[in-house]
DNA sequence: TTATTTGTATTATATATTATAATACAAATA
DNA sequence: TATTTGTATTATAATATATAATACAAATAA
């Protein structure tokens, strides 16, 4: 698991931990089931301490995105679907970003065009175990 | 200028205070020239200090949302085109939600669909004075 | 002119957040 | 039994956030 952090960023560090995990699983780095380092090793793997790692796994684990449990550690998981409240938060989200988008001049094709790439590119990480 | 701050969020208020002026703009609640309250008025309204509004007007100010001069305050503008440092955030920021979101459940139809009607929804409020 | 208002800056203070450190513990494993 | 796991607690330090009280030059309004 390859995670760099920037120290010097104004997102902490949990933050960023937790998103490059997301990411990483968006992009299939992470496939379902697969079993994520110890807090422990991790925390030692970036060089930081293990309760900041505990912070990013139990947010993640909030989040349905991995699943804890003493026998095996951390395990990428698939959400339970039909979110509700998670869809009212992306749209308020979106709206923002868009708002951003729109202002500093990418209209709506280049951003949906820009999204449609991203999901590409996330695809191909997702294909079965056979590559 | 309708804004409503959540001081129970995690979000700190200057950030909250700054996106709903760039959602403001971006849904032409604010239209380009238009002239903001005072940052003392605004504080007033919004009991909240005077120092807090003026960090979100600060960073609204470099982003290149609004323009300030001591003569005519605070006002809305339109930023600089050809972003390319604007644009490489806005991708990253993009890989984040899409990853959520395709986990969540979410596919690319639907997100698309639902970027698309913010879109929509942005562009009812910027037609041109003449309503 | 004078008085007021503007954005901006500084200093101080209080609280919350972030990150680390040092432990501790029950559950599970080897 | 000894070790490792996630988890929890306490303490400490640094940083971020928010408020408060001023101050100042520039511009405006009287």
């Amino acid at each position: 698991m390859i995670i760099t952090l920037d120290f010097k960023s104004e997102t902490p560090v949990y933050v960023q931990l937790r998103n490059a995990v997301v990411v990483a699983i968006g992009r299939g780095d992470l496939k379902d089931g697969e079993k994520l380092p110890t807090i422990r090793q991790l925390a030692q793997e970036l060089g930081i301490n293990a309760m900041t790692v505990n912070k990013a796994f139990a947010i993640m684990k909030k989040e349905g995105f991995i699943t804890i449990d003493r026998r095996h550690g951390a395990m990428v998981t698939k959400p339970e679907g039909g979110n509700t409240e998670y869809r009212e938060k992306l749209e308020q989200e979106l709206t923002l970003v868009i708002s951003e988008a729109s202002l500093k001049g990418v209209g709506r094709k280049e951003f949906l065009d820009t999204c449609s790439g991203i999901f590409a590119m996330l695809a191909e990480g997702q294909r079965p175990v056979a590559e």
